[in-house]
DNA sequence: GATACGTGGAA
DNA sequence: TTTCCAAGTAT
């Protein structure tokens, strides 16, 4: 029953295909593995809407694994900037450079997860799309998708059930099946049971709350917290300076700027701006000082997109440029 | 197993 | 406005 049911999602899946707007339709066999491991870890955590334009500006830049790592660090986090999760562009770097060294892609799940910044998920997809493996890649729409099927609650219990149900022999359409499925109508909320093609076979649908399923998490409060940003100006230009190397925001260009704080420091700010991380709230005080402060460079303001600044520092620059001009004015 | 780690879009 | 959540990984 379940066998047949992994068919018809299978069959669905090739008749309206849908895939990522770079990949080859399903059904073409073993896809290219720079591109793969390159979309699959943009793709952590990160929607397909903001992850296609960066995908395609990376592979026009960089071609090959070779090109990419032969890149100085810098550009490739400057590239990086504004997808978020920065470790991640930390650890391409590595992974790139350890598969230049090694002479290629290893082609084995157990290989690939050895490698920086593949985990058991995308270790599992890039074994599966580029080199055809039986590999079951659990993200977070099979999850979703196995546990309604399959009637799980429990979170532990359905990587187990999902390799229990995943056809042989054509493992990578079938994953990126189930995703399609769950980024369109095996939704987290509000699901479209009716388009499903597996709602004869779905036991959350027959009892009437497949959002129940898998349950929900729990949420937790996120707390506030504050930071001074240093705001040296010359010119038409502005103070940057690099971030440490590991951490939030590791490695990135930024305003200098003491550590964050749990207390709103006493400062009178050129400009507040708020920003909202995954795990607290910041509210980053930009001040004005007359010298650059610890190391940097000056920055051209017309250069400013080529920076590489993260989120929060391009919006905190944006306020603090926009405070200035309001101050001219009012003068 | 719990926590740190970004950002943007949708409801 | 706030909350949720997205093709997760490292520690």
């Amino acid at each position: 029953m379940h066998a047949k049911a992994a068919s018809r999602l299978l069959h669905h899946y090739r008749e309206h295909a849908r895939a990522l707007p770079w990949r080859a339709p399903p059904g073409s066999g073993r896809q290219e593995p720079y591109r793969v491991w390159l979309s699959e870890v943009m793709l952590q955590q990160t929607t397909v809407a903001t992850v296609t334009p960066r995908f395609l500006r990376f592979i026009e830049r960089w071609p090959t694994i070779e090109t990419l790592a032969a890149a100085p660090d810098e550009q490739i986090l400057a590239e990086w900037a504004g997808l978020g999760y920065y470790a991640r562009a930390r650890n391409l770097i590595a992974c790139a450079r350890a598969i230049v060294a090694r002479g290629g892609f290893p082609s084995s799940e157990a290989e690939l997860r050895k490698l920086p910044g593949l985990g058991a998920y995308t270790a599992a997809a890039i074994a599966a799309i580029a080199f055809g493996e039986d590999a079951v890649p659990v993200d977070t729409n099979v999850e979703r998708v196995v546990a309604r099927v399959f009637g799980l609650a429990d979170r532990t219990e359905v990587r187990a059930a999902a390799g229990a149900w995943w056809p042989v022999g054509d493992a990578g359409d079938f994953a990126q099946a189930c995703m399609d499925l769950g980024a369109t109508v095996c939704r987290p909320k509000a699901p479209a049971c009716p388009y499903c093609p597996l709602r004869a076979d779905c036991r959350a649908a027959a009892l009437g709350t497949p959002e129940l399923f898998p349950a929900p998490k729990a949420r937790k409060v996120r707390p506030h917290r504050f930071g001074l940003a240093w705001w040296a100006r010359r010119d038409d230009e502005v103070w940057l300076t690099r971030r440490p190397a590991t951490g939030l925001l590791g490695g990135m260009a930024a305003l200098p700027g003491p550590e964050w704080s749990d207390e709103r420091p006493a400062a009178n700010p050129l400009a507040v701006h708020r920003h909202g991380f995954t795990h607290f709230t910041l509210d980053l005080l930009v001040v004005r000082v007359a010298e650059p402060i610890g190391d940097g460079w000056w920055q051209p303001l017309a250069d400013l997109a080529d920076a590489g600044l993260p989120t929060l520092y391009r919006r905190a620059i944006e306020a603090a440029l926009h405070a200035e001009r309001e101050r001219r004015l009012a003068a």
